[in-house]
DNA sequence: GTAGGGTTAG
């Protein structure tokens, strides 16, 4: 009798396994109800492959199904529990995953390695640090502090919670790490904002005793922590290194490089890396056509998309419209914009997200659709967020629309309280209508709720050393210089027919804020200071905090003239590219 | 028999 079961057990668990290596789930389920009606379900065997076919075929509610009917004696099996955890860790619901690890709790068993990434991930998968915490804790009551699964685990859901100093606490109190573990706090650095830490601990990691081989998630972390704050000289350093230790022909390296040099504004060097390329795959793709899009390349992008097209290897993603739409908005091209969303939405069924939105208001806005952007915003499917209000309030900055302008702000006061950006452009909005009653009712706003501008910043790379400007900063060494070079160029753009606009400026400081601070601009101090430390010639590239100023704006084409120099800013929106008196934006941002 | 990290937009 007993030899008849264990023979019958082996039959329906390779019966299985097969469903479960095809995925076919029907079959599957026969096979299940005919080993309910035979009374086979609790054995460990049979429910372990049931719960993997429908964890497989993701399935979760049937997998839950079969749990509960494991006799009370397989309970203490804890390989059960975790595909089960695993499963609710990966497809979600990510709260189940999470009740399950504390039933397993209940029940007197003690989680292992294996437990513990699962069940952090479905944290990291909330972004619920509390239940985080807990199961840290737990981590160190059954003593895993120590596993670099547990470790790596940890630190990536302290990490997608934001906490990235808990991350680092994990990292450092790890007796051992593997590369995973490196890796995971690079990624906790890179994905919160600290990019600066990440690529110098990358620096760490290359040059610690140990003697880590950094992986292909290696060099993509750090080469897009480098394209994020457009750091080109660490950027080429990496892309350097990753050439001699064999990661040439290593495309989502590749596609992490191309994605750099367009954000440090080498464009000729992205495209040429990505036509070097393997394989065609659509981030590849979207990361070029964005590239063009973010310096206003609008020929470019929509010459790259219809190559894409042409090429028919692959099809156009929702990230590739929002590259499309961008680089129609940022190069004012409203037509096609327009149609380019009809055919996302017709050709390529994609369900518009709020991002496709935003891109379109920005386009309308730009225009000065004022009253078409509001038909569209009612027809979104979906809340607008305060992007979409923020490209609308730019949209009636740019055309001076103040009814509309007061309605977007106060859309944005409800999303975004603390936001002080948003006031100073209706402020400026008031200031351009000359309506002084305006601007004095957004101060005394912003007055009462302790709103602060955010205080402009502004970044020059000279020799591979970072040099920051405050507006109207005299803390740097060569401040009296950069004031001089500053006043000598004032004079030639005089000649050449400048005219200074401080008429919103002025209404836009801060009250503690002298007259006359738009000359003292963090941008223009950075652009002097470039110029008097580079020899004639070189390209200047300048990271601003906040948006170029108009004024700013046309100081800049001037000295981009009179000095014979490129200069680019990139800005909080995008890139402007100074050259011989001209901008790339062709002054529409 | 189960496991952790990575690229594009915003």
């Amino acid at each position: 009798m007993y030899q008849t079961m264990v023979r019958a057990i082996s039959h329906y668990t390779s019966l299985l396994q097969t469903c479960i290596n095809s995925k076919a789930i029907e079959p599957g389920k026969q096979l299940h109800a005919h080993l309910i009606l035979n009374g086979l379900t609790s054995h460990a065997p049979i429910a372990t492959k049931l719960l993997n076919l429908y964890t497989a075929c993701n399935s979760l509610s049937n997998a839950h199904l079969v749990f509960d009917r494991i006799l009370p004696n397989q309970l203490t099996n804890l390989f059960l529990w975790n595909i089960l955890i695993r499963a609710f860790a990966w497809n979600g619901p990510y709260s189940i995953a999470i009740s399950l690890y504390h039933q397993l709790l209940r029940g007197g068993l003690e989680p292992d390695n294996f437990t513990f990434p699962f069940v952090l991930k479905a944290c990291s998968a909330l972004s619920d640090v509390q239940q985080g915490r807990i199961v840290h804790q737990d981590v160190a009551r059954f003593g895993w502090e120590c596993d670099v699964f547990v470790g790596a685990g940890l630190i990536d859901m302290y990490s997608k919670c934001g906490c990235v100093y808990d991350a680092r606490q994990v990292f450092d109190e790890m007796p051992v790490r593997d590369v995973v573990v490196w890796n995971s706090m690079l990624a906790a650095y890179a994905h919160n904002g600290l990019a600066e830490d990440a690529l110098s601990l990358c620096n760490a990691m290359v040059l610690s005793p140990g003697v880590l081989r950094p992986t292909v998630a290696t060099l993509v972390t750090v080469v897009s922590a480098a394209a994020d704050i457009a750091a080109v000289t660490q950027g080429r350093e990496i892309h350097g290194f990753s050439w001699r230790h064999g990661f040439e022909g290593e495309d989502k390296v590749g596609t992490a490089l191309v994605d750099m040099y367009a954000k440090c504004g080498s464009l000729t060097v992205a495209r040429m890396l990505f036509e070097r390329l393997k394989e065609t795959r659509v981030v590849s793709w979207n990361a070029m056509i964005a590239g063009y899009a973010m310096h206003g390349l609008a020929t470019e992008a929509l010459a790259l998309f219809e190559e894409m097209k042409r090429e028919g290897e692959v099809t156009p993603d929702h990230i590739t419209f929002v590259g499309v739409l961008s680089a129609c908005s940022h190069g004012g091209l409203m037509d096609e914009g327009r149609k380019f969303f009809d055919a996302m939405v017709r050709e390529y069924s994609i369900e518009p997200t709020v991002q496709h939105y935003t891109c379109m208001v920005d386009l309308l806005g730009h225009s000065g659709q004022l009253n078409e952007v509001c038909d569209l915003i009612r027809k979104m499917s979906m809340k607008p967020d305060s992007g979409v209000w923020g490209s609308l309030l730019n949209g009636c900055k740019l055309h001076g629309n103040v009814e509309l302008g007061e309605l977007a702000l106060e859309k944005l006061i409800e999303l975004e309280p603390r936001d002080a950006g948003n006031y100073v452009i209706l402020s400026n909005i008031y200031a351009q209508a000359g309506k002084w009653e305006g601007v004095a009712r957004v101060r005394k706003l912003m007055k009462e709720k302790g709103l602060k501008k955010s205080i402009a910043c502004s970044w020059i790379k000279v020799k591979n050393k970072v040099h920051g400007f405050l507006v109207g900063d005299l803390s740097h060494y060569k401040s009296e210089e950069i004031y001089a070079e500053l006043d000598r160029l004032g004079g030639l753009m005089i000649e050449a027919g400048y005219v200074p606009d401080i008429g919103p400026v002025f209404h836009d400081v801060e009250d503690d804020e002298k007259m006359g601070m738009v000359f003292s601009h963090s941008e223009r101090l950075a652009i002097a200071f470039g110029l008097i430390s580079t020899p004639p010639g070189t390209k200047l590239l300048i990271t601003k905090n906040l948006r170029v100023c108009d004024d700013c704006h046309v100081v800049i084409k001037f000295i981009s003239k009179i000095t014979e120099r490129e200069i680019t800013v990139r800005d909080v929106n995008r890139y402007h590219h100074f050259k011989d008196g001209t901008c790339s934006c062709g002054d529409y941002w």
